[in-house]
DNA sequence: GCCCAGGAGATGT
DNA sequence: ACATCTCATGGG
């Protein structure tokens, strides 16, 4: 089925571009299992095609296809960084995940490397989410929150995540119990990364990824390592608190500043614009 | 062996 | 409010 023919690189969307973990590509096809199972998707001359267990609005929502890059290109021209990141990668797109898979994926994310992440999401999946066989490749769909909370703190660090086992049993339960993780994309900013806050294993920096990639909230500016370097060499930015640098790359970049940061975080991350200060 | 990674939480000042 | 430690694991 076709979805659609926007500019979008799935690999360096799905990918790359460690917005999301827990995609593979098989052939030159990109698969991963969602609740009702597998979905693929390629790129053919007539544009983006998907096959599988979705409908094509879910898709183009969740590729974020009915945004207009170009006019959020236009919008950054006059910054210099901004400019030249968001040239760098034509066909970076920021997603909307599940709330839910973005929230745990950053939980996992801390303190980590991206190979890494990649690693344990794998595993978390393969152990304690539902299986999928597509006839050479078995893809899982991500771990309900009830299936996660009934989880032992045994049993996860047994799949290598560390001290991170608490913090997701607890923020599971916390869901399953009724936090309204579905109800913060229709809150305003503050309020939704206060919530999200008082989980357990989710500070400012997680939060942000959630809102960003799961919550529809462009204006969230996660600051990581890279994103902390790249604020001070590129912008000239000096705060000495993250919370306070992505306060100010809020305030000066405004309602989009998130999917900036996308771009800025993997020109910085994969070496394509230099970083002269790495303090 | 060493430093680092899309940090968070606890503790001390 | 800010600085410093520790936390588990493995990539490079």
């Amino acid at each position: 089925m076709l979805i659609g023919n926007e500019p979008l690189d799935l690999k360096l969307t799905l990918i790359d571009s460690a917005q999301c973990f827990r995609w593979t590509e098989v052939d030159g096809r990109f698969g991963a299992a969602f609740e009702d199972g597998p979905v693929w998707l390629w790129r053919t001359e007539a544009g983006i095609q998907a096959e599988g267990a979705c409908d094509a609005g879910w898709l183009r929502h969740y590729l974020d296809l009915d945004r207009d890059y170009a006019a959020i290109a236009a919008e950054y021209a006059h910054i210099p960084a901004a400019r030249d990141a968001v040239a760098l990668f034509p066909g970076l797109r920021v997603m909307n995940q599940p709330p839910w898979e973005a929230l745990i994926s950053f939980i996992l994310s801390a303190n980590n490397n991206v190979t890494r992440i990649r690693q344990l999401t794998d595993t978390l999946c393969q152990s304690c989410g539902a299986a999928w066989d597509c006839g050479g490749a078995t893809l899982y769909s991500f771990p309900t929150p009830q299936r996660l909370a009934d989880c032992t703190e045994d049993e996860l660090r047994a799949l290598k995540v560390g001290y991170r086992a608490p913090f997701l049993i607890e923020t599971a339960r916390r869901v399953a119990d009724g936090f309204p993780l579905d109800d913060l994309c229709r809150m305003p900013y503050d309020e939704a990364h206060r919530l999200l806050v008082s989980l357990p294993g989710v500070g400012d920096k997680v939060a942000d990824c959630a809102l960003l990639f799961g919550c529809g909230h462009a204006c969230a500016f996660p600051v990581d390592v890279w994103v902390d370097r790249l604020m001070r060499d590129w912008f000239g930015v000096t705060c000495k608190s993250r919370a306070a640098l992505a306060k100010e790359a809020r305030r000066r970049l405004g309602a989009h500043a998130g999917l900036m940061q996308q771009f800025l975080f993997h020109a910085a991350r994969t070496g394509a614009m230099e970083l002269r200060n790495r303090d």
